[in-house]
DNA sequence: TTGAAAGCGCTAACAG
DNA sequence: CTGTTAGCGCTTTCAA
C-alpha cells in the first residue's frame, strides 16, 4: 500500500494539516511533533506523490521537449543542454520526437498540454498560420528552436543568414572561385518548415551576388545529390568548393568524393555547417561554421525559465568560422 | 481559465458523469446527448488533464529513462530508440541524466518515483546491495541496461564477455599475435557500475589465455592512455592491434596515432567496440563489433511493456563483428 | 499550535 | 439513460 500524508498523520496521531507543515517546514508546528512527523516520514519511506500536489498548485515542474529528429548528433546535444539547464532549475523533463511528421509533432505538442507540462521547448517541423493558432491554443509558455515560428514565443538560434554569408565569404578569402551549395530539398513539402535551412541558402545567394569575382550561384537539392556530387567532381578545379548546409551533408560528401578518388583539399574544398562533435573524430579535419549548439540547448531552456518569470528573451547566439583542412 | 469536464457538464446542461461516458465512449449515454457533449468539446477545445486522471487511475503512462550519459552518440541512440518504441505503445518518456554522479542518480530515480512513472529504464552506474535495495525500494517495474544490477529486473544487453573474446579472435586470425586492450579505468572508483567495461576486459583476458600463439595480455587504462598509446607506438610491429573498449576510445586512439603519423594499418591495428552511427563517416573505416544499439533501446522498452503485463523477460542482444579497414 | 474541511480534475460506483 | 457522490494525494484556508 502506497505511503500518504494520511498514513502518516494517522501513524502519528496528528492531522495531515500538521504532516504537511512538517514536511515543508511551514511555521505553525511544534517541533517536537515536527520531529516525530519527519522522523517516521523517514522511517516508512515517504515519498511525495507530485502529480497530487501539482494537481492543487498548478504547476507541474514538468517541461516538455519536442524535437522532430534526435538521431542525429546535432540534436542530441541541444536536448541533452536543455535537459541539463532544466534539471538544475529543479524542472523535469519530457522527450518526444515527431520524426519530421508534422501530425506527429501536433500530437506530441497535444500531449504535452494534456500532461500538464509548465513550459514547452520545440524545435518544429510545422509552420504557417494554421499551426500558429493552435500552438497559441495549449496556452503555455513555448521557446522554439532553430526553425522560426512566430514572435509570439522567444526563438533561439544563430544568425543562419550571415553565418552562412560569412561561410561563402571565407571561401572566397581562401581564393575559391566557383562555391556550390549543397542543400536538403528546401520547398520538397510545402507544409514543412525548414527555415534554418533556407535562411542558409539565402545566405549563400546573398553572398555569391554582393561577393565580386565569384561564379553564379549553384544549389544542389533534392535525392539525387550524390549524382550531382559526381558531376561536380568531373568539372571541378582547384577553384571550386562546397559548403554545405550541415555537416552531416558534408560527410556524407566527404566520404562518397573521397571513396570516388576527389582529393579534398586540391580537387575540391569542403566546407560544413554547425560543428557537430562527431566532427572531433574527423579526418581530414572539415571546415565548418560553428553554431553554438550546447548553448542553443542551454539558452533555450533559460528562456523558458525567463518565460516563467514573465521575461521575454529571444537570443541571436554566435557562429564562429571553424578553418578545417578540408579548404 | 481552464475547461474542466465540469464546464463542459454546465455548458451542456449534464453531469459530469455523462461528460465521462461521452469523451471515452463508454456505455450508458444516447448518442444525442453524446454528440452534443463531444461538439461542445470540440468546440472549446476540450483537453484532459491527464496527471488528474492517473490520480485516480493509479497509473500515469509515463516511463522514466535514466541514463548516467547522453552526450556521446551510443546512449542517445539508445535512448531515441527507447523513447520510439514507448511512443508507440502510449506511454510517455521523462529522460533524466546523471552524468555519472552516483548521488544524482539516485535522486534521478527518487524523482521519476515521486512524479509517479508507471516504470522505469536505467541505464545505471550505481551498483552494490545498498543500491540494490534502494532500487527495490522503488516498488514499480525497472529495466536495466548495460551495466548489471540483479537478477530481480530484467536486463537488456549484449553478452560483453563473449563480444569480446571474438573481437580478439578476429584479431587473431588476421595474424595479429599482439593483441592490447584499451579501456576506461575500471577500478577508478569501486563505487561505480563498470559492468559493461569490466566483462569486456574479461572477455579480453579470456580469449587471451585460450587462444594459442597470442602475447600476454596487456591492458591500458588509466587517464594517461596517451602517453601509454604512443609508448605503445613505438614498440609495435605489424602484428600488433589495439581493442579497444568503444568506439569513442578507438576513434580517439585513431585520431591521436594518426596524428603521430602511425599508418593503421601497417603499423598497428585498431578495433573498436559497440558500431555507433558516427563511424560511418569515419575513414579508413574502423573494424569494430556491432552491439545491437538501437535494438538495445527499443527492447528494454519492450521489456518494460512486458513487465507491465506481468512476463519477465530479459534478453541477450546479439553482436556482430564488423570487419573494417583498419585491421 | 493543531484539526477539519474544501477542492484541484478526473473516474467509478451507486442510485434514480 | 442520467445524476450524484466519494475519493485519488495533496495544499490551503478557516476555526478552534
Amino acid at each position: 500500500m502506497r505511503i500518504t500524508t494520511k498514513t502518516l498523520a494517522r501513524m502519528c496521531g496528528v492531522s495531515v494539516g500538521s504532516v504537511d507543515r512538517a514536511l515543508h517546514n511551514r511555521p505553525g508546528i511544534s517541533e517536537q511533533t515536527k520531529a516525530k512527523i519527519l522522523k517516521t516520514a523517514e522511517a516508512v519511506g515517504y515519498r511525495p506523490h507530485l502529480p497530487a500536489r501539482s494537481l492543487v498548485t498548478g504547476k507541474t515542474n514538468t517541461v516538455g521537449i519536442i524535437v522532430f529528429d534526435l538521431s542525429h548528433t546535432y540534436f542530441s546535444q541541444v536536448v541533452t543542454a536543455c535537459i541539463s539547464r532544466l534539471t538544475d532549475a529543479g524542472y523535469f523533463a519530457y522527450v518526444a520526437v515527431s520524426n519530421q511528421h508534422t501530425d506527429e509533432e501536433r500530437r506530441c505538442l497535444d500531449n504535452m498540454a494534456s500532461l500538464g507540462v509548465d513550459g514547452i521547448i520545440v524545435l518544429p517541423i510545422n509552420k504557417g498560420t494554421d499551426f500558429h493558432q493552435f500552438v497559441k491554443s495549449l496556452n503555455r509558455p513555448i521557446v522554439t528552436i532553430g526553425n522560426f515560428l512566430s514572435r509570439d514565443w522567444p526563438f533561439v538560434s544563430v544568425d543562419y543568414e550571415s553565418a552562412c554569408f560569412d561561410a561563402v565569404e571565407f571561401l572566397a578569402m581562401r581564393g575559391y572561385r566557383r562555391i556550390v551549395h549543397l542543400s536538403p530539398p528546401l520547398a520538397r513539402n510545402r507544409e514543412i518548415n525548414a527555415y534554418a535551412v533556407e535562411r542558409r541558402a539565402e545566405g549563400y545567394r546573398r553572398a555569391i551576388r554582393s561577393l565580386s569575382g565569384l561564379e553564379a550561384p549553384e544549389i544542389i537539392t533534392g535525392s539525387r545529390y550524390l549524382d550531382q556530387l559526381d558531376e561536380l567532381r568531373l568539372s571541378a578545379n582547384n577553384a571550386t568548393a562546397i559548403l554545405c548546409s550541415s555537416d552531416v551533408y558534408a560527410l556524407r560528401a566527404l566520404t562518397y568524393l573521397t571513396k570516388k578518388g576527389a582529393r579534398i583539399p586540391g580537387d575540391l574544398g569542403l566546407m560544413g555547417f554547425d560543428n557537430i562533435e562527431t566532427l572531433e573524430y574527423i579526418h581530414p579535419s572539415l571546415a565548418t561554421v560553428d553554431c553554438s549548439i550546447r548553448e542553443t540547448g542551454s539558452r533555450a531552456a533559460e528562456c523558458l525559465l525567463s518565460e516563467f518569470a514573465g521575461e521575454y528573451v529571444s537570443p541571436i547566439l554566435p557562429h564562429t568560422i571553424i578553418e578545417g583542412e578540408t579548404v
